[in-house]
DNA sequence: CTTTACTGTCACGCATTTGTCACCTGCACC
DNA sequence: GGTGCAGGTGACAAATGCGTGACAGTAAAG
């Protein structure tokens, strides 16, 4: 059963965006652009999560917001808003009208991905898978744990981040572009060799003694992350 | 390699949206922002798909459209156009002219990638698989690996392109100039006699104790890629 | 405030890869 | 046999790609 997320976004680019990444990241998706829509949508199938916007036609977010949590079927589902740069009125009011986190647009997907999990995981953790195994290498992307072997091990938090891409895909090679996209962010503007320097932390911090290396590096092409025996 | 894609239209933001997440969907993607650049672009690269906005400055989508059905190498590449809501009109002429299908704004992404496989499967299935068997020998394109009877590889980086080249096109024999523009790109100098070194070398690499030569010299002509038993 | 942890960038060294040349080999034809 | 041409291949200098230690800037913690 995937996990159903309602995007409540009036501006279409944003929107089609979202609905993409979220499918791409196997969340089916629904799109409101109007606040009656999003309250007729979630009244016909309940959210495992909803993306409001907080400035749209017909019904502003907090009223949304306000009318979801009176209906009980809503009453706990978490809302993340979406709110423009430096509104810090909007923030402060939504959070107290029952939404649960908010993002400061633009933001980046993967920590978009990041509150999404983290909320939807609290709110029914059956939903989500919270540990993946690949090999020896286990992720726990709740508790931010590493092991290896059983042995517990620390990495710092962008490290982290790129392990936890990898061993959602395993097996396959992405180029430095694409991590970088997937792990800090497609707004953000970081040399591409940067990523070489947290591979090589990375590997630093996965190393166990008569353990091999689980990153494969690929010439001219990028890293891919296996199993090892 | 990667299936290339050309994107016309002249909306900036649309432009982008589409380079984007068509990129990260792994595509190849070139923008012409009119139809002259239009047709300039597929006549430099063949693209393995257009997307075709339907109002353009210069040149109509229409005129596009005609005229790369008329050039022998666009005669059969998919084209999906992309025209505003309610112009029925257009959608009849445009599958009048040679589109393929037809997409009316906005879209959903999602939606866009289903048909674009479906029209790519539809005219050249090798394009979008992920890992090729020709004979005994094994390309996975998305792990970068080499296997020939189950017997892992290990191939330079433009061995391994010229590989996943040949196993794509099966049997076909390339000149070395029709080698060098797919493996090496249009734009790069090198001499023709370069293609027989690293035929040379693949042909090292990929020799295994009582196996043939999967690789055929035409003389005068060019190589071609064929299984072996 | 000081200390600690983390990040992004750079420069250097090393190994692999690359393109080209020169010199062969094989083959067709006379 | 000789001749001419197309393709095979070893050698090599140059280019490229990657790993890594060092460092400065920043943010968080004490």
């Amino acid at each position: 059963m995937k996990p159903y997320v309602l995007i409540v976004e009036d501006e279409d680019a944003l929107a089609t965006l979202l609905e993409y990444n979220f499918g791409k990241e196997g969340y089916e998706t629904a799109i409101a652009v109007d606040g009656e829509e999003a309250l007729l949508l979630a009244s016909e199938r309940t959210p495992d999560l909803i993306l409001l916007d907080w400035m749209l036609p017909k019904l502003s977010g907090i009223e949304v917001c306000r009318r979801l949590r009176r209906r009980k079927e809503t009453s706990k589902t978490p809302v993340i808003m979406l709110t423009a740069r430096g509104d810090e009125t909007d923030r402060i009011t939504g959070l107290d009208f029952g939404a649960d986190d908010y993002m400061i647009k633009p933001f980046s997907m993967p920590e978009l991905f990041a509150r999404t999990r983290a909320l939807m995981r609290r709110a029914k953790p059956s939903l989500l898978e919270d540990v993946i195994r690949v090999g020896d290498v286990e992720v726990d992307s709740q508790a931010f744990r590493v092991r290896r072997d059983d042995q517990a091990l620390h990495l710092g938090p962008t490290e982290f981040r790129l392990l936890d891409h990898f061993v959602r895909h395993p097996g396959r090679v992405f180029s430095r572009e694409q991590l970088l996209d997937a792990v800090w962010g497609r707004d953000v503007y970081v040399e591409a060799r940067t990523v070489d320097v947290h591979i090589g932390r990375l590997r630093k911090a996965l190393k166990l003694p008569g353990k091999g290396d689980p990153i494969r590096t690929v010439r001219s092409a990028g890293y891919a992350f296996e199993a090892v025996n």
